[in-house]
DNA sequence: GTCTATATATTGATAGAC
DNA sequence: GTCTATCAATATATAGAC
């Protein structure tokens, strides 16, 4: 016998959703209770503390990184390296879309809550493992043009602080300008790294890529 | 007729800290004032709301960029852009100091707070603007290493949100280990730089400084 | 400027009928 | 699994004597 949608979940998109906009200590149970239409008996039924509702987000946003994040950016392009730009184009997306009221979910909740909810904390990890992961496959998938002392998961560790110090400079600022400027100076690196990657070796090598450089 | 420690100081001390710690939801009045030893009269005679604190907060910031973070290391170290990378370091050394409970003060308060606080976002965007023309300083005092297209702002856009990044990381994962990957290849991006800035032009150039090419 | 006592609203969480 | 009513604690803020 299923309820018509399923409580469980509207309390979980409910939550997601406040958590992003207003951050976790700044959000009420009973606004969550408002957002998603269930009683606090339904709630403290599936979640006996607000916390264990923190890490159903956090294990939303787990699930949810390829279909959410990634998925919509790889269909529409191929080459690896434009991915990992296409990646950070979706945030500057989400940032103009919602007036900079937006940024990442899990940075967002990462300083908030990094000292005080250990359980929290380690999934905030596994997700920024998962996007490190997905941004390092694109470098790897890219390494014939790069140079071979590029380490592509350090790499992509830069990447993924320069994504979150953008998204947090726009939100201060209310303005695109500052994640604009990280953005194309992290492209005058990467442009650097494949024009000494090209050098010697060259086009050809990048050619044998994954069957012609996508 | 001036009390032994000023109450006023002693409120903004205490809130700075506990605001850093726990941010500033999690950090309740009754909190500020037993570790300020003020009473509840007191602190509202001096800020008539939480907010006015958090902006008295923000301000000490804002006068204390000099002394607390910037002339500390450029006393120490000459080179411009080993000061750029010195600063960084003051960051690695109080995340490993302090077990990777304290951050960027200004970076904790602004995703918590960007949507919700508008004149504490307005001081956070100052304090980063004082943080970003120090390095922008710095960048610009080493022009003559780098190559010419490189802009010192925008450049110094990119540290500050490689910094930021590389903080929440090393807080998250409560190890130094994402911090330095990060900077490594910030690192690896500046060499790169100065090795294509004095490819041609070269030494002679750097030397003269800041009479030819600035 | 400082003190104590207190107001009012909201917090996360619970009880128990259905 | 859902509902209503409600708990105890804490939140920010205030009142008024000193």
């Amino acid at each position: 016998m299923n309820p018509p949608i399923d409580t469980r979940v509207r309390l979980v998109e409910a939550a997601r959703d406040l958590f992003l906009l207003q951050g976790y200590n700044a959000t009420g149970i009973a606004q969550i209770l408002r957002q998603s239409g269930a009683n606090s008996g339904s709630l403290y039924h599936f979640f006996p503390t607000k916390e264990d509702l923190l890490i159903a987000v956090l294990e939303w946003y787990r699930d949810n990184i390829w279909e959410g994040l990634l998925q919509p950016v790889f269909t529409r392009i191929d080459d690896p390296i434009e991915r990992v730009f296409g990646v950070l184009d979706g945030y500057r997306q989400m940032l103009m879309m919602l007036e900079f009221e937006q940024g990442c979910p899990i940075g967002n909740l990462s300083l908030e809550l990094a000292n005080s909810h250990p359980k929290a904390r380690e999934l905030m990890v596994l997700n920024f493992e998962n996007w490190k992961a997905a941004i390092g496959q694109c470098i790897t998938a890219a390494r014939g043009r790069l140079p071979e002392s590029i380490e592509p998961q350090r790499l992509a560790t830069l990447v993924l602080c320069v994504m979150e110090g953008a998204v947090m400079l726009a939100r201060s600022y209310r303005h695109i300008a500052p994640f604009d400027e990280a953005v194309l100076q992290l492209r005058e690196y990467f442009d650097r790294l494949i024009a000494e990657g090209t050098r010697w070796g060259g086009p050809q090598r990048a050619s044998l890529g994954r069957i012609v450089s996508n």
